[in-house]
RNA sequence: GUCCCGGUAGCUCAGUGGAUUAGAGCGCUUCCCUGCGGAGGAAGAGGUCGCAGGUUCGAGUCCUGCCCGGGACGCCA
């Protein structure tokens, strides 16, 4: 990555300044590469002459010059084709600047790169877990159930461009109250749709997605449930029912491009005794105690747990936490994954110490296992917040948003914030708004591109794919204040990545991609790219605009987004 | 009561301890189509970064307290 090579330099030059005494032979401290704000900084910049010079006050109370070191710093940097200058500034910042031949270079780089440019390897083939939304199995999606989806999508996309093995799984809770309450209530449809009285359950699920549920069920089955005792009709619902209802949640789901690797049922964990096997592995380690005629694990021994919790009720049935420790020894002990990213609404956060406490009991660096929050999403009608229930069958579903809004625009909406922030949805308002989306500023700009590289080719000036060769030497050429910027910008991606990866929320590529398009525009609005009067030209901006076209298909394929080679509006008035 | 997360432009939100000017989108104002897609470009107005202290060479960013909003504190899931 092209700011780790920038730091190397820097790295070298330290090493170098420390070998002929011009820096003293203390331990440096790490050399951060920061990118500054004012382009008269230069590409990147760093501070580490000041943070030497605070260690070597702190060290020996004498009193360092700050621009002094930088300046050993910089007397000492290897040459590099890299870097052009390096200028002392301010303080003592350290700004660099890369050379404009070497970044003309880059724009055949990425050209060759094509699909797997801004792709870095820190994953290094570890193996990672994304489980993500996890909704109950009980009927349609909420919105908020989107912002999981879109999250952890993109998370798993961008982990896998960063040289992460992902798997994207679903949890599926079909082993509990909740399940049980969605398949009576369908027993109950199925029973009303056939003429028998027999009543929905107190809790259970009113929405009339169940009526087609039931409808299903009647057309597969006639009426052979009601030729069976309740009981047996419930056992042999619960198969046909989780069909049903996952084949509706894998359809909503896929119908804002999220797809996944693995559906794991959580009554497994029960069928083949994980449960049992994963408690008994803390009972030996010593981690859970009967007491009051329950099991509890003792959470009270790990820091920041001051509560114990129950695992199996005095009743004896497991709680879900015991589902959840039986879950994450098969994801860990099991299936071995070096890490695994669970997304979780924020209304969870009191269980992410216990997760914590259980990692601990298992003997496992509690890092390996992440809980990735993200805040709720508020339904706004007229100005009220509006509450909702899936059991009352009152919610807003995924489908209606994309419906509504468009899977493009619901993708990049959600993914314009971080995790952290509380989102008010107001459906009215999105809808206006939807067309004002700036993923059509993103998407339109790769369509431009493509009609315009379109245009280039039939004027002679082909994209690079079709040369044996590209002809680097007309890159040199491209030397205009907005081509540089241009390339700059594209240069960023594995940047952006690394930093999509290292703070778990890939929020920051949906400004990136913004700021490309941006840089796009104003290069395409200064400069001409296909004039027959100068060929050589040219063909350097049509390279130059198949490298932004690369990085803007790769950048909205990591959001999970189109990027159409055409669009028209199709709602313009012709005037007169 | 305890704990967690927010509070940045009219609105929706970005913002890795850095550099006399804190950014984007939308909205608003003014310009730019005889040149490849105007869903575009150039510029402008608009801010006590919730409040008060502290740490430091340097704070929207870290620490403490307070105010406001949301959430969590079950043998529920």
């Amino acid at each position: 990555m092209l700011r780790n090579q920038v730091q190397e330099l820097v790295e070298q030059a330290v090493i170098a300044g420390q070998a002929d005494a011009s820096l003293p032979a203390i331990e440096m401290p790490q050399v951060e590469i920061a990118r500054p704000k004012q382009p008269e900084h230069g590409d990147y910049s760093t501070n580490i002459a000041m943070v030497t010079a605070a260690a070597i006050r702190k060290a020996t109370e004498s009193k360092p010059n700050p621009r002094q070191i930088a300046q050993a710093i910089v007397d000492h940097m290897p040459d590099d084709p890299l870097i052009s200058a390096a200028e002392i500034a301010g303080p003592g910042f350290i700004n660099l600047r890369l050379a404009e031949e070497w970044l003309q270079e880059q724009v055949a780089a990425i050209v060759a790169a094509g699909d797997e440019f801004g792709t870095i390897d820190q994953g290094a083939g570890q193996r990672w877990q994304v489980e993500h939304v996890s909704a109950n199995p009980t009927g349609p999606i909420h919105y908020g159930g989107a912002r999981n989806a879109v999250l952890g999508d993109t998370l798993a996309n961008v982990l896998e461009a960063a040289g992460y093995e992902v798997q994207r799984e679903f949890y599926v809770n079909d082993g509990g109250t909740q399940f049980r309450l969605f398949i009576e209530t369908l027993y109950a449809r199925y029973a009303q749709l056939l003429g028998r009285d027999e009543p929905i359950p107190a809790d259970g699920y009113q929405g009339d997605y169940m009526l087609d549920y039931a409808q299903q069920i009647v057309e597969e089955a006639g009426d052979r449930f009601l030729r069976m005792p309740r009981d047996a009709a419930l056992t042999e619902l619960r198969p046909l029912g989780r069909a049903l209802v996952l084949v509706s949640l894998e359809e909503e789901l896929a119908g804002m491009g999220v797809r996944y690797d693995n559906w794991f049922s959580e009554q497994t964990l029960y069928d083949e005794g994980l449960i049992e096997q994963s408690l008994n592995y803390l009972q030996e380690r010593g981690e859970l105690v009967k007491r009051d005629g329950a099991v509890w694990f003792l959470a009270s021994n790990y820091p920041k747990h001051e509560k114990d919790v129950v695992v199996i009720r005095s009743n004896g049935q497991p709680t879900y936490f015991a589902g959840d420790i039986a879950y994450h020894y098969d994801k860990f002990l099991r299936r071995h994954f070096d890490k695994v990213i669970d997304v979780w609404a924020v209304d969870h956060q009191g269980h992410v110490p216990r997760m914590n406490a259980m990692m601990q009991a298992f003997g496992l660096d509690p890092d390996r296992l992440v809980i990735l929050m993200y805040d709720l999403v508020k339904l706004i009608e007229d100005g009220k917040e509006k509450k909702l229930s899936k059991r009352a069958g009152n919610i807003i579903t995924i489908q209606e948003v994309v419906e509504q809004v468009g899977a493009d625009a619901l993708r990049f909406n959600l993914l314009t914030r971080g995790p952290e922030s509380t989102i008010e949805f107001d459906m009215d308002l999105a809808v206006r708004e939807a067309k004002e989306n700036p993923v059509f500023y993103v998407q339109y700009s790769h369509a431009r591109i493509c009609s315009m590289l379109d245009k280039a080719r039939k004027a002679g000036f082909a994209p690079a794919a079709e040369f044996d060769e590209m002809d680097h030497s007309v890159l040199a050429l491209l030397s205009q204040p907005s081509e540089l910027a241009l390339i700059r910008k594209l240069l960023e991606m594995e940047e952006q990545i690394a930093t999509a990866v290292e703070k778990l929320s890939p929020h920051n590529l949906t400004y990136y991609a913004m700021d490309v398009a941006k840089a796009f525009n104003s290069f395409y609005r200064d400069a001409r790219v296909i004039d027959p009067d100068a060929p050589a030209l040219s063909q350097a901006r049509v390279y130059l605009s198949q490298a932004t076209q690369v990085v803007l298909a790769r950048t909205l394929g990591l959001l999970g987004i189109t990027a159409p080679q055409e669009m028209w509006r199709d709602d313009v008035e012709i005037d007169e």
